[in-house]
Parts: structure tokens; C-alpha cells; sequence
DNA sequence: GCCGTTTTCGGCCCGACTGTTTTCAGTCG
């Protein structure tokens, strides 16, 4: 096997060369073309690892050249790559995590470790106490305690904050800004949470106010906020609560398309715009573009008319990642992204007879009330025993009680279930029982730790089942809590298009999964994707937009996900025997397109 | 180390804030 080294190895490879060339002190430009190079290798949907080995032409990447060509065949021939293992001879084994402590550029780590044999955060604390840090060059008592304090800080907080966390952090922190500010406008999230990342890093928020001086000292004065790290004229940095950093800007309301496009990133995105600008003579920063020349700076009041002066199309934020948009922009090839209402179903639906915390009864009304044509309701098979799973037995009679629901409806309901996989890859219901259903979820909620072939023998086993519709939460993982099961993605997605199976992209919040990248390739295989909420309560149906996001940073249309299509045609798809439903499925995507491009 | 609608060589994004300094280097996003 060639591909066990996975992208994110590589992509953790020319980081850690990125940072450690940083601390040696080397050309900028060398640096930023490792980390554009992992950037774009890190959105890949396919195995770098396997292209390389089939002798594709790796230098096709946009910013991969021969030199990170050569050490990426060098380290999938030989699992090594003998500049990085130079580099890390010559410097302290943990020395990239002295990185990580805020405060500690690449000039100072450099400085700690070459005047002070300092090798880890470890050191660096007792250097900071006894002082013998304080003796480095611009290095005063301040900064000493201040290197000090984020030490310790870090120790209680996580790195990241998975997106469903920090998008409730944002709305409790705007509301509460609006009671303390009588002349804030608006406030928008910028950065990572704008782009729908799976985690955020810090929080960016854009405030607009009658009165701006007001606002920086109010979200220093919120009852949340545990540190103030920066305060200035237009910039306050703060820690709240969960742990989590806010940056706002004060931004003037004829201005904001700068403002606003500067701060969403993503900062691979904003030097290759920024760079596209230069070429045409333009120069960009967070209020406006220059024209070099006449040294005149033009205001936009939205994005779209900045991204119109650079004679671009305006780029929705999930796809500002540094990867192929901008390429895709300027041939006018942006997709047509599918958005929140082009969805016509929820397919993962829990009610009290398993885990759920509502009866069957509400749940439904509940759906209906979406506006949906169609869904499923989908509780626990009798395995999972702790969600309180349906025997047999239980589940013929709430397929009863659907049925007679189903008169006072008019959007389908459709008797399902979610089923586990059990370790050796049969279905936790017999053929008779699956047979009663007409959708059916296969899950793996247990024996997560299986190896990587193991775990794909298992799930491509369930995809096999004639009656198995669609694989849910394919990797189990829970965002902050729990990684991902182990598998080979290529081979589980060629195997659903060669089985007709679907793939979920599970939208409650702490899962998302598949993510982004899975689902791209997903869509490039002609796997249909079903984006359900698993809501376990009536108010997770909104969580949608978390799903829909997942699909959006993976490029898809409607025509993608099998659950906007209207009623008919995916009981259409439903009806289609299982080994022919990617064909269908082709068949119906390629319909929609042609209707969508017509004039 | 990468790359090309002026270039296969000579460029490579941009500004706020802090703390240590007497004019700015370093960090951060």
C-alpha cells in the first residue's frame, strides 16, 4: 500500500519545515511557498500520496514546484524527507511548540534558543521566572510577564473551537454588545467562522457605530470576557469565557466591502488576490484599493463591488481557502452553490422511542413545518442499546403509527431507521426487517478503534446490503472530542458509487461528516449526498445550514445533494434498483443542470 | 521555493498594536 501516508502528514511536514526554516531565520518567500504549498495540499479530495506513487506530475498543484515535488515522492518512496530531518538535527526537538505561545515569534524563538538553550515551553517558563529570559534583546518585564501568563493560560485552553461553539459565542457576544452599545449599527463575523471552518481559531467580528469610540472599551467590559489582550484606536483583542478569542475592528459603513473581504480571509486567499491586484497596477488593504500609480484609494460599500473593481465575480466565503476560486472566479467558473432552501428533506430524524427527546407525533409536525416534501424518521436499531434502539418488534409498530400519520400530511414521511454496522460489517436488522423500510441509515457507533483496513472492509460490507440507502456520520467523529474512525476513503466512495449507496453529510454541528474534502470527492465521483440534521430535538432541524455549509466548501450545487430534489423525482431515485441509482442519479443531476443553464 | 496578459530572473500582501525604544523591531492576523 502507498497510500498510508496521508495528506494531512505531508501538509503537517512543510509546516513544521515552514516554521523551523522561520526560526533559522530564513527568506520570507521560501517560507510562505512550504505553507502556500500546504495549504492547497491540505483542500485536496484526493491522495497526494497515491498520485505520486502512480507517477502523476505533482508540480501541476498550484505553488508546488520541483523542489517540494522531489520531497514529497522522497517521502512517500521512503517515509523520510532528509531536508526536514537536517533541519530538525539543528534545532531542539519541541522546538516548534515555543511557536505556539503567543508572543513567541520566530525571531525570539530563535533568540531563546541559540542565547539560552532553551528547547521547550517548559524551559521557557523557568527561563521566564528565574530571568534569565528578560536578558534577550527587547525583551523587557512586560513582555516577560506577558509570555509568562499565556503559558499558563494556554494549559486551560484548547487550540481551536469546533464552528457550533464559537457560533454561539458570537451570537451571545453581539447581543450583549447591542444592550451595551446605543449606537452600534451592526455587527458582522468575519474570518473562519464566515468561511463555515470546521473549528475556529479566533473569533473576527466587524462593528459598525454612530459612536465607534464606544465599542472597543464596552467588549472590554463584558461580563464574559476573562483577559483583554489588545486595545487600541480601531482593534480590541479579547478572551471570553469558553476560551475563546475576539478580535473586532471598527469599520466606517461606505468602506465595509474592504473591510469586510480583508477580515474574512482566508490569508492564503488575501495574498493571492492581493497579488493579483498588484499586477494590475492595484493595491489592496482593509479600506479600500489604491491605484498605485495615482496613489488614490477607492471605497466599497460592499464586497461585491470590490471583488467587481478587480474585475471579479464577488466569491462566497466558503470557497476563500487559497485553493483554485480565484482561478475559477476570473474564467467565470465559480459553481452555482447550493444554499439553505434548495433543500426539500431531512432523512435523520431521532424521536423519544430511542434517543430522541420528542414523541414521534411532535417530531413530525415539527419537520412539516419546515415546508419539506419529504423525510424520514430514522431512531436506533435494537444494538445500541444505550439510545435505547428498536427491537423488531417496536419497529413494526411505529411504522404503523407513521403510516396512519401520514394522512394528515401532505409532505411523504417515509419509514426509516438508522441501523448500526455491526463490527464485522453485518447490519444489526435481518433482511426481512431492513426489507420493511423505506430508508435505511447505516451507521458505526461502536468498535470505532478498528484498523484502517478493518473499519473499510466493514463499512463497504454494509454498502454491499442490498437495502441500505445511505452511510451516516461516516467517520464518527465528534469535533474537539472524538477522532475520526480510521478508513480509506477513496476505496469507501468508490464503493458507494459502484453500490449505489448515498452518503450523508451529517449537519449537527459536532460532527460534520463527511467533511468538506470527502464530500468534494464525493461530488466528483457521482455520489449522491444526503445532508440530514440527526436532530434529536425539534430545534436541531435548523442546524441545516451547518450541512449545507460542509456542501458549500465542497463545491456543490443542488443538483449534488439528493435531498433538493422535488418528491417525485427522489422517490424516483428510491424506487431505482440500488445498482442502478448512480447512473440515476447522473441521469437526474445532468437534468437539473441543463434546465439550471438554460436562459 | 514558486512563477509569468511587461518577466525563465527578479520579484514576492499589508497594516495595527505592543513594548522597548528615542525611531522601530517583532508579532499577529
Amino acid at each position: 500500500m502507498t497510500t498510508q501516508i496521508s495528506n494531512e502528514d505531508i501538509v503537517q511536514l512543510f509546516n513544521n519545515m515552514a516554521a523551523m526554516l522561520e526560526i533559522k531565520g530564513d527568506t520570507v518567500f521560501k517560507i510562505r511557498a512550504y505553507q502556500r504549498a500546504a495549504n492547497t495540499i491540505e483542500q485536496l479530495s484526493w491522495s497526494l500520496a497515491a498520485a505520486a506513487a502512480a507517477g502523476d506530475d505533482l508540480k501541476k498543484i498550484p505553488g508546488v514546484g520541483k523542489a517540494i515535488s522531489d520531497k514529497v515522492q522522497e517521502y512517500v518512496a521512503t517515509g523520510h524527507v532528509a531536508a526536514y530531518d537536517r533541519l530538525a538535527e539543528e534545532l531542539p526537538a519541541n522546538v516548534l511548540e515555543l511557536l505556539e505561545v503567543p508572543g513567541m515569534g520566530p525571531k525570539t524563538v530563535k533568540a531563546a534558543v541559540d542565547e539560552l538553550g532553551i528547547g521547550s515551553v517548559a524551559e521557557l517558563e523557568q527561563a521566564a521566572v528565574d530571568g534569565r529570559l528578560e536578558q534577550l534583546p527587547r525583551m523587557g518585564k512586560r513582555s516577560v510577564a506577558n509570555i509568562l501568563r499565556h503559558i499558563q493560560a494556554q494549559r486551560m485552553r484548547s487550540d481551536r473551537t469546533p464552528l457550533g461553539i464559537a457560533s454561539e459565542t458570537c451570537a451571545a457576544v453581539t447581543g450583549q454588545l447591542f444592550d451595551a452599545c446605543p449606537g452600534l449599527v451592526s455587527i458582522t463575523p468575519a474570518g473562519s467562522l464566515r468561511r463555515w471552518e470546521e473549528t475556529i481559531g479566533d473569533l473576527d467580528l466587524i462593528a459598525v457605530s454612530e459612536n465607534p469610540s464606544e465599542t472597543g472599551p464596552a467588549l472590554a467590559a463584558l461580563p464574559s470576557v476573562r483577559e483583554v489582550l489588545v486595545q487600541g484606536e480601531s482593534k480590541t483583542s479579547v478572551v471570553v469565557d469558553p476560551g475563546i478569542q475576539i478580535d473586532l475592528r471598527i469599520g466606517e459603513p461606505n468602506a465595509m466591502g474592504a473591510m469586510l473581504q480583508y477580515f474574512t480571509g482566508s490569508q492564503q486567499h488575501n495574498i493571492r488576490l492581493r497579488d493579483y491586484a498588484n499586477r494590475r497596477g492595484l493595491s489592496l488593504n482593509e479600506y479600500g484599493i489604491t491605484v498605485v500609480e495615482s496613489g488614490e484609494t477607492e471605497h466599497f460599500p460592499d464586497e461585491e463591488s470590490f471583488y467587481g473593481r478587480l474585475d471579479l465575480p464577488w466569491i462566497p466565503p466558503e470557497l476563500r481557502r487559497g485553493a483554485d476560486e480565484l482561478d475559477a472566479a476570473r474564467a467565470g467558473d465559480l459553481p452555482n452553490l447550493i444554499t439553505e432552501t434548495d433543500l426539500r428533506g431531512d432523512l435523520h430524524l431521532h424521536s423519544d422511542w430511542s434517543d430522541g427527546k420528542f414523541p414521534l407525533e411532535e417530531m413530525v409536525a415539527a419537520v412539516a413545518a419546515m415546508g419539506y416534501e419529504y423525510m424520514a424518521l430514522t431512531d436506533h436499531s435494537q444494538g445500541l442499546g444505550v439510545a435505547n434502539g428498536l427491537t423488531p418488534d417496536r419497529l413494526a409498530r411505529q411504522i404503523e403509527i407513521l403510516r396512519s400519520l401520514q394522512s394528515r400530511y401532505d409532505m411523504t414521511i417515509l419509514c426509516g431507521s438508522e441501523v448500526d454496522i455491526r463490527a464485522d460489517g453485518a447490519m444489526d436488522f435481518p433482511d426481512d426487517v431492513l426489507g420493511m423500510l423505506d430508508w435505511v441509515i447505516a451507521s458505526v457507533h461502536n468498535a470505532m478503534s478498528q484498523d484502517r483496513d478493518t473499519m473499510t472492509r466493514r463499512i463497504s460490507r454494509a454498502m454491499e446490503n442490498p437495502h441500505v440507502t445511505v452511510i451516516g456520520h461516516a467517520s464518527t467523529r465528534l469535533l474537539g472530542r472524538r477522532d475520526p474512525v480510521e478508513f480509506d476513503i477513496e476505496a469507501l466512495l468508490q464503493t458507494a458509487r459502484d453500490t449505489g449507496t448515498a452518503m450523508e453529510i451529517n449537519a449537527a454541528p459536532e460532527r460534520l461528516d463527511l467533511k468538506d474534502t470527502h464530500a468534494a470527492r464525493a461530488r466528483e465521483l457521482g455520489v449522491p449526498l444526503v445532508i440530514n440534521t440527526d436532530s434529536h430535538h425539534v430545534d436541531g432541524l435548523t442546524n441545516r445550514t451547518f450541512g449545507v455549509a460542509v456542501a458549500r466548501r465542497a463545491w456543490c450545487g443542488p443538483e449534488h445533494v439528493l435531498n433538493t430534489y422535488p418528491a417525485n423525482e427522489f422517490a424516483g431515485w428510491l424506487r431505482t434498483p440500488k445498482g442502478q441509482r448512480t447512473d440515476h442519479f447522473a441521469m437526474m443531476a445532468g437534468a437539473r443542470s441543463a434546465a439550471a443553464s438554460r436562459p
